[in-house]
DNA sequence: CAAGGCGCCTACCACCTGGTAGAGAGCGAC
DNA sequence: GTCGCTCTCTACCAGGTGGTAGGCGCCTTG
């Protein structure tokens, strides 16, 4: 693995776990193995890191969510893309906790990129969602749009800070880990809310 | 108000926008208006204000969540913590906030703090829940403790990032303004994944 | 064999950080 | 009065911050 690219996983590792302020260069140079004025001779600023790292991810995000809205057919699309949003932040949490992290630090800046990369998709998932309402699959009272949002940060805020719940959502021998029962519970809580009772039974036989 | 105060309340406004390690002393006793050194009289060390800080708040919460589970009747007692609880955050939204940072920051001091403030009252919740489940009100495959889970952490970080949402969930003419379309939506997915279709449509009328 | 660019280094910079020392102003108690 | 206490201040500190200057080895290209 090249530098640039070693320099990259490590700083969204410790962005993620530290934050941007609470992340010095010197310690993302350490953790490489490099000196810190090599560090900024592949990244001119910790500015301009802390850009690429989001980058990074984004990028990651763009070329994972088409493929899935493409191969999946149209009854199961909206299950799918749940699925796959979930994975996407489960496989690694440190997005999620990046993402939170922007959002609070620099709203501003998060604005922009959720309009330019969510903002698509939620339309996308709400107008399915509204044809699916006409056909009477979904409650007529749900407001799409805020559910998909809803769900989206809900995926995106529980995955950052599931670890720490351990404390009030234990392990249970029935229910089984705190990860299992808290992603059963969301997307329980997402599908029931979502589908009619009839539908609801439907599927699950 | 007293410096004492005010610093308090200068530090919670701060802390939750910046961010601790984003806030400096400096940065705090200038929106006070006084000097470094006067500051760090009246608290030790910018470590203990944060703690002062997060005690201030749970104070606040101490105080007023036993208050609600008194004054409810049984029946609406879940509905009641519910409000009382979006209530909270929605009235100062740098609780939410602090508290997602503290979460990011210092999980295992964040679960030291749910042990003890927030975990006695998802167990209070879960076995309302549980009894109302017997009573066939509740749906019998919720996980009532991880449902409590989920919904309180919904309306945190919901509240902590709504402002942001505004972009990908934009007023509507009909639907209202962000904020009421999150918060409304909110509440429906709360409630309707919640009880069985029969208990939704008696209370509905 | 140069020439030159790339990548990494040491040494250094100004600036800011959290925190301390100690002086002095104001004030109530004896 | 003067003691002692509370509170705020100026002046200062060591250490860390993001970032720069410039040199040195290495590899590729002529």
């Amino acid at each position: 693995m090249d530098v640039r690219t070693q320099i990259l996983t490590h700083a969204t590792r410790l962005f993620a776990e530290q934050g941007y302020d609470g992340t010095s260069v010197q310690q993302i140079a350490d953790a490489v193995g490099i000196r810190k004025p090599s560090l900024l001779y592949h990244f001119r600023s910790k500015d301009e890191l802390r850009e690429r790292v989001i980058a990074e991810m984004l990028a990651h995000w763009n070329a994972l969510l088409p493929s899935l809205l493409l191969h999946s057919t149209p009854e199961d699309r909206f299950d799918a893309t749940m699925k796959a949003l979930s994975r996407f932040f489960i496989a690694d949490p440190d997005r999620a906790r990046l993402i939170l992290r922007e959002t609070l630090d620099r709203p501003e800046h998060m604005r922009v990129l959720l309009m330019e990369f969510v903002r698509p998709w939620i339309t996308v998932l709400a107008e399915q969602l509204d044809r699916a309402k006409e056909q009477g699959t979904v409650r007529p009272d749900v407001d799409t749009e805020a559910y998909a949002v809803q769900v989206i940060a809900m995926a995106v805020s529980g995955t950052a800070v599931i670890d720490t719940l351990q404390t009030i959502l234990p392990d249970d021998p029935v229910r089984g880990t705190t990860r299992e029962r808290h992603v059963r519970e969301l997307t329980r809580v997402a599908r029931s809310s979502l589908y009619t009772e009839q539908e609801t039974e439907r599927e699950h036989g």
